[in-house]
DNA sequence: TGTACATCAGTGAACGCGCGTTCACTGATGTAC
DNA sequence: TGTACATCAGTGAACGCGCGTTCACTGATGTAC
């Protein structure tokens, strides 16, 4: 990494010494369109995106946008992928040698709001797109029904929970995930200052639901 | 109400014999125009549907759409306030005297489910709209606070509730609203002949949260 | 009941604008010899 | 190392289209007398 600066304007030298390929010049235009979609869509859906304003934001011309995706919905497709993970991230993070379910709970919530704060655009992404409808809304679904099914086999390996069927063990698992994403939109939607009493929340959610758990009969 | 068919078409007279008053007309034209909206909402966000699109869908002329609304947004606005009416009634019907939590859970998911297969356009919208960012998203935002507030006011008067926080309460009542929420999104995405497997699941969910509440303790 | 006027839901032409997509092009980067 | 050619990311003009909105209008319904 350079820390070269213009010695006329001091803003910092955007091109390094070794003239970068045409091929990574490419990968750079590319990656610069996903992140200005990403950003305009802060506040709106997928849906009411324009392929000229993404690539006026990138500072192309709207044609060549076309050297990079084959359409938007081609873009949409490679920002699923880039949140999604993300989203695999946070998983895999979570992760951890879980000895008490409460540890486990305080633990796998501060991952959640360490990510969700790092990541605000993929979540916003995900979470507003996941019921938009349309190709994207599918492609969202399919991914966060694998991570459930991830969640039901990482469950299964509590001594309380060694004994439950696949189906119940998916119904807990998907409970969990419904409480991730409500969880997920709260911090989206907090003011500053609120992520504590979030954070506090998510936890008693996820306590109260594990309460539950040893006095489940499946019936 | 009238049963009078057209001898050559056999099919219904649509207008009476008391020609209807102009005032009757246009609510006619305005009802008209809000139901071909939710008719295109079916697979798409309410941002991507155009005044023109609308008009045209309710055999009016564009410039004509600006006698009932004064943009697409009151459109919309006007939609939130007849889907949310659905939204009440549902609730108004799943308060009958609850005598045990488990005649409770039934009897509610059976409410939810009959009305969301009557009403599927209206939930439709709701959900859809709920994480789309923008003026409606927030208005339905409101309105399951409301929604959520009065559940839990009549959590409070279950036995074991009695002695909870308000605090707690609401946390509860929230977590008793995305289970709802999630139900009415896997109902609207079912295949036929899945609502069955899809109720069971969520009386499952239901049952496993409350099954906690004995064991409770705020901390 | 009949007449003269007011109201107003719906019409149709017109506007300027941003859209996705086509096409022929430019000129820097890459490659073969 | 130097030259001649190929590649290809990005350009710019042009297109037809649907958009929201304006405006002056029409003619059926409603009202006052």
């Amino acid at each position: 990494m350079s820390n070269a600066v213009d010695i006329r304007t001091l803003e910092p030298v955007s091109e390094p010494l070794t003239p970068v390929s045409r091929q990574e010049r490419k990968l750079r235009t590319r990656q610069t369109l996903l992140d200005t979609a990403l950003e305009l869509l802060a506040d709106r859906p997928f849906a009411t995106l324009s392929l000229r304003e993404v690539a006026k934001g990138a500072g192309i011309v709207p044609t060549a946008f076309y050297r990079h995706f084959a359409s938007m919905e081609d873009l949409g497709v490679a920002l699923v992928e880039e949140a999604t993970r993300t989203l695999r991230g946070m998983i895999r993070s979570a992760r951890t040698d879980p000895d008490t379910y409460q540890g486990m709970i305080s633990a796998s919530v501060t991952t959640l709001h360490q990510f969700v704060r790092v990541h605000e655009d993929h979540f916003r992404f995900l979470t507003r797109e996941r019921y938009a409808g349309g190709p994207l809304a599918q492609a969202i679904g399919v991914e966060l029904r694998l991570f459930s099914g991830d969640l039901a086999i990482d469950l299964a390996r509590f001594p309380k929970l060694r004994e439950w069927s696949t189906e119940d063990l998916h119904m807990l698992a998907d409970l969990i995930v419904s409480v991730m994403l409500t969880t997920i939109v709260e911090l989206l939607e907090a003011r500053p200052g609120e992520d504590g009493k979030i954070t506090g929340t998510a936890e008693k959610r996820l306590r109260l639901v594990l309460l539950g758990v040893p006095h489940w009969k499946s019936s």
